[in-house]
RNA sequence: CGGGGUGUGGCGCAGUUGGUAGCGCGCGUCGUUUGGGACGAUGAGGCCGCUGGUUCGAGUCCAGUCACCCCGACCA
């Protein structure tokens, strides 16, 4: 891609008013644009890590038995929440659509389940779970800190549905384990957290919790650092907490990336999801969420990942927007050995991975802007590098006829 | 929803006791530059968030309203 073609840019200047470490590099670096507090655009840069992203989880999550994509509406009606008594707790929160019984989806708990009863019928069938990545809308009391509480999110949200006690368990355990690879390839040490189950279920809830000193949440973790509960869960004179923290207390910030849990016949019983055993017996199935917060993934990446003070990001090679940033100076090179190089890395499997920096700018503003878009590998072309025959790649000189070993 | 703050060219900001608006960046043109956000010249661009009030006169004072930011509450 031709950064000259490249829709948006990088900025210099951004209101004072901006704090949020992640929407401060990210509008800085051309990668998001506010429209309104909590809503943003995503631009190429910001869509490009998004995809990326939703492909990881797509590899992840259809690994997974009896689990396929699919897309719910985002319309739904006010009715399918009456019938599980959830319209008055979400009234605050959905936004609804003006002389209508309509709101706009904030979670699909409700859709999901009345989806599977149209389809399953039978224990023959069982189990059964779908996914879909899709915009949610929640009307949030103060949206901030840039892309991290939006009101206005991507979100990638799974149901399942089960026969037994057992069979909800184990998959629990399975997306649980998709979840930790996601979260390990996308960049982040995901940390499994005990939390309450708030208005959602009875049971707890887990979250996947990152350590950052923005996030909203307060973990207490354990010794090895690898499990948590959410301070909300705590009691201190808990004996299982306790015994969990073993003594040994370290209470820390963190973001939540992702979150499951059980809420069993809930919403199955209301909406009348049965299906019969081989007693021919109608059972209410048992259900489950899980949910990954795809526009949330970014900002806590960012969050993680990025360096105000030197006004740049180092992505993950998985997630960053291009891997290689191709940096032409100088407006006289030699256009044959010029022409070579390029040819060259256009013949890489990466290719569509590349951002040309074509641009008739100095040196420092495409240094400056390459600090902030972030790119895992640059490459740099001029005159300086192309008397000896070579270009650099991340501050090494490497010359042309290496180049194609050392990216591949 | 409580408390605090902010709305002025595309972006970032200044604007004194009320007198019809200015700076930087960016943008256009010309020239010189080209390894860490280059320089000179020149030019374009603004119903001062919105509504009402006070006044001969309001960016400036008053009231209301909307939006945005921060702290808290909330967070399906």
């Amino acid at each position: 891609m031709k950064q000259s073609q490249l829709f948006g840019s990088t900025r210099r200047d951004i209101s004072k008013e901006e704090v949020s470490k992640n929407a401060i590099l990210l509008t800085r670096g051309g990668y998001i644009d506010k429209e309104m507090a909590g809503v943003y655009t995503l631009l190429p840069l910001a869509f490009r890590m998004a995809e990326k992203i939703k492909n990881i989880i797509r590899e992840e999550l259809n690994k997974l038995p009896h689990t396929s994509e699919v897309l719910m509406p985002v319309m739904q009606p006010h009715q399918l929440w009456e019938a599980t008594g959830r319209r008055e707790i979400i009234k605050d929160v959905m936004y609804d659509i003006k002389d209508e019984s309509v709101g706009l989806g904030p979670t699909h708990e409700e859709v999901a389940t009345e989806l599977f009863s149209h389809f399953y019928n039978s224990y023959k069938q069982m189990p059964v779970a779908i996914y879909q990545m899709q915009t949610k809308f929640r009307n949030e009391p103060r949206a901030k800190s840039g892309l991290l509480r939006g009101r206005e999110f991507m979100m990638k949200d799974l149901y399942s549905f089960h026969l037994t006690d057992e069979d909800i368990a184990d998959y629990y355990l399975q997306v649980k384990d998709a979840y930790m690879r996601i979260f390990a390839r996308v960049g982040l040490n995901a940390i499994y957290t005990d939390a309450s189950g708030g208005v959602f279920t009875k049971y707890r809830s887990h979250e996947f919790q990152v350590l950052a000193e923005s996030g909203e949440d307060e973990i207490y973790l354990n010794q090895l650092g690898d499990r948590a509960w959410n301070k909300e869960l705590v009691n201190e004179n808990d004996p299982e907490f306790l015994q969990f923290c073993e003594g040994v207390i370290d209470k820390r910030s963190a973001i939540e990336v992702g979150n499951i849990f059980r809420f069993d016949n809930k919403y199955s019983a209301p909406l009348n999801a049965a299906v019969t055993n081989k007693s021919g017996e109608r059972i209410d199935v048992l259900g489950a969420s899980y949910g990954i917060g795809i526009t949330r993934l970014i900002g806590t990446i960012a969050e993680v990942y990025g360096d105000i003070e030197k006004s740049k990001i180092n992505w993950p090679k998985s997630v960053a927007p291009y891997k290689i940033h191709l940096i032409e100076l100088g407006q006289d090179l030699g256009q044959d050995m010029y022409n070579e190089i390029v040819g060259a890395i256009h013949e890489l499997p990466a290719a569509s991975d590349i951002l040309y920096d074509d641009r008739d700018e100095s040196a420092g503003t495409k240094f400056a802007d390459a600090d902030l878009i972030g790119a895992p590998m640059r490459i740099i072309i001029s005159s300086r590098t192309l008397e000896r025959e070579s270009v650099e790649l991340n501050g090494g000189l490497v010359k042309l006829t290496d180049l194609k070993n050392k990216l591949t």
